[in-house]
DNA sequence: GAACAATTGGGTAATTCGGGTA
DNA sequence: GTTGTCCGAATTACCCAATTGT
């Protein structure tokens, strides 16, 4: 079993030329040229770091990372609270552009045709996995940049150790505070506004 | 040995030029004027995602002239009965190009990234509709054209009415031939070949 | 540590690409 | 609407020795 370049901290070449959609030499010549910062092994065999390879993407305008608004598939097998949290996101005063799906085969439909760039998870569908749709999600080059956070209404920690090691970066128990969420997407919210409880509605 | 787009995610332009059955030149402007959407290598080349080509062929009604090997999906959550299906699929005496999906996640995903001529779907999954399934590839225009076969451990007439309805092909109740499987897929098979039982594990 | 397959670096030549124009 | 052609630039193929991973 190959390690994936999730689990590392750095890129070999194969992986980032997948990534860059080029070939392995290319890569070497744009790190000979110093256009991708690489660093060296004692053999001499160029090793990259993820942050490196993302900023040279983004000053070659390279559509790694959308630049419009942010792009946000809710995975919800609840409609309406999936319709809610969307219709949320969407009347921020930075627009965001949301979608929604209900189960795991719509999700990984919309994954790559809608190509946020975050999924909220409900992790407790009916034979959806989300700690096994985070991971699949990490292991795919074309994925793995995609942030994901997990939403539960049957919050333990242990579940939430195990989702961040899957590759969440947060785990929030439903319901949830507005604010929490936003706070936690990076969204910048209108200063004083009074918390709003958000609650799944099948949390019960 | 040359890697073949079948083996990646993106395609070249020269590679779109000869799916369409059109010169490069012409791909270039259809680029230009944003038929086809393309991703922009750091050196300025374009690179194409296979499904949006897909999607672009058939908006303007094409007929796809597969290059390759058939592909075959195999979706079925019974891990050693969906490799033995692809193993058995891929060392026909026609060569097959086979992928595997678990779970409603995974086929979602595959069924865009690996673009598969035909899916053969287990209706049996847990917490994966099958005939939602097939409904939804029905319902997209990029996937639409993808044959369905389905297959099940519980068979009744009124599921395989209804799974025909959705769109499948046909229906298969574990376990069925070998040259069932083929004959309905319509892959030659070599003459006077025994037939051999192919039965799902998990029906027991 | 030894053996083996896969990956990598460096070099040069060959190919492909984008844009403009016909 | 599609293709041919030219040019400079970007990308790739192919060579072999060295490094890396198992």
């Amino acid at each position: 079993m190959n390690r994936n370049s999730h689990d590392r901290a750095y890129m070999t070449p194969n992986e980032v030329a997948e990534l860059l959609m080029v070939s392995p030499v290319t890569v070497r010549q744009w790190a000979q040229k110093k256009w991708i910062h690489a660093i060296s092994t004692a053999g001499g065999h160029r090793r990259f770091l993820r942050h490196n390879v993302e900023q040279f993407a983004r000053e070659r305008g390279m559509e790694l990372v959308s630049d419009g608004p942010p792009r946000v598939l809710v995975v919800d097998d609840n409609r309406s609270f999936a319709r809610y949290l969307a219709d949320l996101l969407a009347n921020q005063p930075n627009p965001v552009d949301t979608e929604t799906a209900h189960d795991g085969f719509d999700a990984g439909r919309k994954v790559l045709q809608f190509a946020p760039d975050i999924v909220l998870l409900d992790l407790k569908m009916p034979g959806m996995d989300g700690f096994s749709v985070c991971e699949q999600l990490k292991q795919d080059d074309v994925t793995k940049h995609i942030r994901i956070i997990a939403m539960t209404g049957y919050y333990t920690p242990d579940n939430e150790t195990r989702i961040l090691e899957a590759g969440a970066e947060a785990c929030l128990a439903k319901p949830f505070d507005k604010s929490v969420l936003l706070d936690v997407m990076g969204l910048e919210q209108v200063v004083a506004e009074e918390t709003m409880a958000v609650a799944g509605g099948h949390v019960g």
